[in-house]
DNA sequence: GATATTTGACCTGT
DNA sequence: ACAGGTCAAATATC
């Protein structure tokens, strides 16, 4: 039992270790990067799939992932959502991944969760843009909840072949916090136009996944109309929290890792070095604090399996995409990294003080 | 008229 | 069978 144990220590390992040198390789491909390099990049990929994917393996099987249990059985990927206290939301997490006996790799749609506070003190007009237009094909009234859900997909889907989707429901314990779910990754040209505005000096340590403002950007504020399951009125005080990070394969917040920004070798080796192996709570946003703005991201302490579902997802990113979202953010998001690793337990707000990133209520969004 | 929303029906997974 | 998610016809808005 020990030495069986042990066994699967050192696998794991291993398999992390070989993980790490053949992020290096693509990280030093990334640099000298070429259309040329690509079906390398391409190979190496999906050989550093391969290792993590053993080392999942290993995690699940062993007795060290313990905790990687959930209520509905050993799930692998059960815990490559960031905690989010056990709400309704982690059933759906887990539903993606079912059936996790097959380790074959799957193209999931990348999924997750941004709690809206709205602070409204006015009427109930006005409209919390998250910077895409979406339309509304559906709102279902959920079982064990007071409001009913909104289904909204990208405006345009029939045009463009945009899948992103998003769900929308208020909170039954907080009415004035808004559940949004994004699933999918927009592919339109707004994504792209999106980027761009995307603030700069919103800054990211490692691991934090947490502001997905979606791999492309995805939106922060929620255009609510007068539909039930938001609040309509918000002024300038919108508060957005991200609890909730459930990215899976295929999705890369583009915000948590700008490779381009971080170094060829400088993402792997401080994932691994300084998560991985120590196990310590990384916090995440450090954007300069300001009163005045009234969006706040809350850090989120992560264990070490969770790092390394980040660290995965993050290698399972579409690269190429990675890198052009990034590029289009100048200052690196990692810059105060430093200044947050080792805080140890952090509960804090921070409030952002970026206009041009929150101000634009009033998007073209979503349909009026 | 074009586009968006509403809402009951239908589909799918459990 | 049930719940969540999506479709699509009817309706509303610009």
């Amino acid at each position: 039992m020990e030495e069986s144990t042990k066994r699967k220590h050192t696998s794991l390992i291993h398999e992390l270790i070989q993980g790490k040198e053949l992020t290096k390789q693509l990280g030093n491909h990334l640099v000298s990067s070429s259309p040329s390099s690509y079906e390398t990049n391409e190979l190496l990929v999906e050989k550093i799939l391969l290792s993590y994917e053993k080392a999942l393996t290993i995690l699940n099987w062993g007795s060290i992932a313990g905790e990687a249990k959930t209520t509905s059985g050993t799930r692998m990927d059960s815990h490559c959502s960031i905690t989010n206290g056990g709400g309704p939301r982690s059933e759906v997490v887990d539903r993606e991944f079912e059936h996790k006996s097959v380790f074959k790799k799957r193209k999931t749609v990348p999924r997750w969760t941004e709690q809206v506070k709205i602070c409204s003190r006015t009427g109930l007009e006005g409209s919390l843009d998250d910077g895409y237009s979406w339309r509304k094909y559906g709102q279902k009234d959920i079982l064990g909840s007071k409001f009913p859900r909104g289904y909204y997909r990208c405006t345009h889907r029939n045009v463009q072949g945009c899948l992103a989707t998003k769900q929308v429901q208020r909170s039954d314990e907080d009415p004035t916090t808004i559940e949004v779910t994004y699933r999918g990754r927009h592919t339109c040209t707004q994504a792209k136009h999106l980027n761009k505005a995307f603030p700069s000096n919103i800054k990211m340590g490692l691991g934090e996944n947490q502001f997905h403002n979606d791999q492309n950007n995805q939106p922060l504020q929620e255009k609510i109309q007068q539909t039930p399951e938001g609040i309509s009125t918000f002024e300038t005080e919108l508060r957005v929290k991200t609890e909730e990070l459930e990215i899976k394969e295929d999705m890369f917040p583009w915000s948590s890792f700008p490779y381009p920004s971080i170094g060829s070798e400088m993402l792997p080796e401080s994932m691994i070095e300084n998560h991985f192996m120590e196990s310590f709570s990384p916090v995440f946003i450090s954007p300069e604090t300001s009163d005045s703005n009234p969006f706040c991201l809350s850090a989120y302490h992560l264990d070490s399996t969770e790092l390394l579902c980040q660290h995965i997802q993050t290698l399972e990113s579409d690269i190429s995409e990675t890198v052009s979202a990034s590029t289009s953010v100048t200052n690196s998001p990692i810059l105060d990294l430093d200044i947050f690793l080792h805080k140890g337990d952090f509960d804090t707000e921070f409030p952002l003080n970026t206009p041009e990133f929150f101000s634009p209520y009033e998007l073209p969004c979503t349909s009026t």
